[in-house]
DNA sequence: CCTGGTACCTTGTAGTACCGAGTACCACTA
DNA sequence: TAGTGGTACTCGGTACTACAAGGTACCAGG
């Protein structure tokens, strides 16, 4: 498959919701899950800006602890406002994917 | 529907070769045709530059005719490398949907 | 003449994913 | 004990895309 990075645009912010809201993780955790999810060119830094941001836009909890294999890792959980924006991002999925399913179904 | 920008991003340009593909069209029209599909915020000076792009990459024909009701008209016809091009969209759409949709399912 | 619909173009901006490089912790091994 | 490899986070810069905002121009009807 090749190059994903513009279709990803505005989609893989709630895919990293997703993955937090299903289960308290981190960054580095987040990028191999998203890997074998089949995101096989997303990249660490990728998800850290992410990450960055939702903290930034107060979406997220962080919490910092010992790793034990490396360096202390930053778990996010969501909060409310993560949570209602999650809701957001799978409202707007269901809209546009539909949408461009039934433009490929040729519909009219 | 709040701003669907971010999330057309890489997926509005395989809708425009879509929508030349399926018939020989003109930017305005595919506007109307955008907007009407439920796009609708998608407005004409996005639509241009998308077709500028599509002529500069070489994957549609171009065709001047007058209108009678307004200025000419530039209709738009997919050539061989943009019918490739269409086909390479759909398979990466169909890739990126349908892990996304296994994601929401709580896909493991 | 003026308004509104049709039709196209251009410049600049904001947002997002990625690249590349750096820092740092830890376990294992030659 | 120096080196390697895996883990884990950060940051500055870049490319690409959709959009905003404004402009030009053709035509019909009041």
């Amino acid at each position: 498959m090749d190059d994903l990075t513009e279709m990803l645009k505005g989609t893989l912010e709630g895919c990293v919701l997703e993955i937090i809201g299903s289960e308290e993780t981190y960054g580095y955790a987040i990028t191999r899950r998203l890997n074998e999810l089949g995101f096989i060119d997303v990249v660490e830094g990728t998800v850290y800006t992410i990450l960055l941001r939702l903290e930034k836009n107060g979406l997220v909890q962080v919490t910092k602890r010992p790793s034990g294999v490396g360096p202390p890792r930053k778990f996010y959980a969501l909060n409310d406002a993560g949570r209602e924006e999650l809701a957001r991002f799978w409202a707007k999925w269901e809209y546009v994917s539909s949408r461009i399913d039934k433009l490929k179904e040729g519909g009219r």
